[in-house]
DNA sequence: TCGCCTTTTTACGTTAAAGTCAATACATCT
DNA sequence: AGATGTATTGACTTTAACGTAAAAAGGCGA
């Protein structure tokens, strides 16, 4: 008994548009079944689902994702196919790994420019209690 | 005595089109000077395009990222102002910090196809090696 | 000064990722 | 059966972020 989700549902669940999610079958990273029209996704596709918005939170295009949601799945295959499928997954690594330091660098600035703030904000203190005295 | 840089010296050094960067000063993001009609670009605007394509790298959109340039420099400012940056401090650094988890999580699943395909690998290898005796 | 090269400006084109709108089609409630 | 509400499909539109092409303006070496 497998259990399935409407589109609305997922929408509602994930915060997005029956119309991404019909683009996002368009572009084959889902293909939920039919029960006549309608569509009916399994836990599986909820999980694609999820994968695709961690992937554009992160930046990547649906084709990049389409790409690494492929990967996932790949079937056994030889030699070759191994092989290339080991260097898609060292370049994507390296891409999340400079992302990482891209955040460390961005959180860093941020704690200066709140300490900053902060700063400011305790001499705008000490001036209006100055005043009110 | 302040060091400029031309525009297509700083489009070889980032990889960049001279379109790019004139894009980037129409949005407001960096203004150089002028010598007569050339640009010429100081270290500081030099730092504010690798803010740029460091942001660009994280997914944020040309006006998220403005909005953040923009903090690094903001004036003084009263209490409300102040108010308004911390906020907006404390939102970008959620952002940040639901990125470093998506970045793991992915990082997780990368080792984990990685693990198989060589397991594959070795299984080929395994069975090259028996027909070769 | 001429010719060549680079830069700038202006304008139009393109691509990804949806948004919006209208016409049907189903399903359900009454 | 009729009304109502939700899904689907297809077509057209929009927005961000540039790309591309053409024309004019300097700058510079011979």
């Amino acid at each position: 008994m497998q259990r399935y989700f409407t589109i609305t549902q997922l929408t509602q669940e994930f915060d997005i548009t029956t119309r991404t999610l019909r683009f996002y079958e368009a572009q084959g990273l889902v293909s939920p079944n039919r029960r006549g029209r309608q569509r009916l996704y399994t836990p599986g596709d909820r999980t694609r689902i999820k994968l695709i918005l961690r992937g554009k939170r992160l930046g990547f295009s649906l084709n990049e994702i389409k790409e690494m949601i492929e990967m996932y799945g790949s079937a056994p295959g030889e030699a070759g196919q191994l092989g290339l499928l080991l260097e898609r997954i060292s370049f994507r690594r390296d891409e999340l790994l400079e992302k990482q330091r891209d955040i460390e660098l961005t959180l860093l600035e941020l704690d200066e420019v709140e300490e900053g703030a902060k700063a400011r904000m305790a001499e705008l203190g000490a001036k209006v209690r100055m005043e009110n005295d």
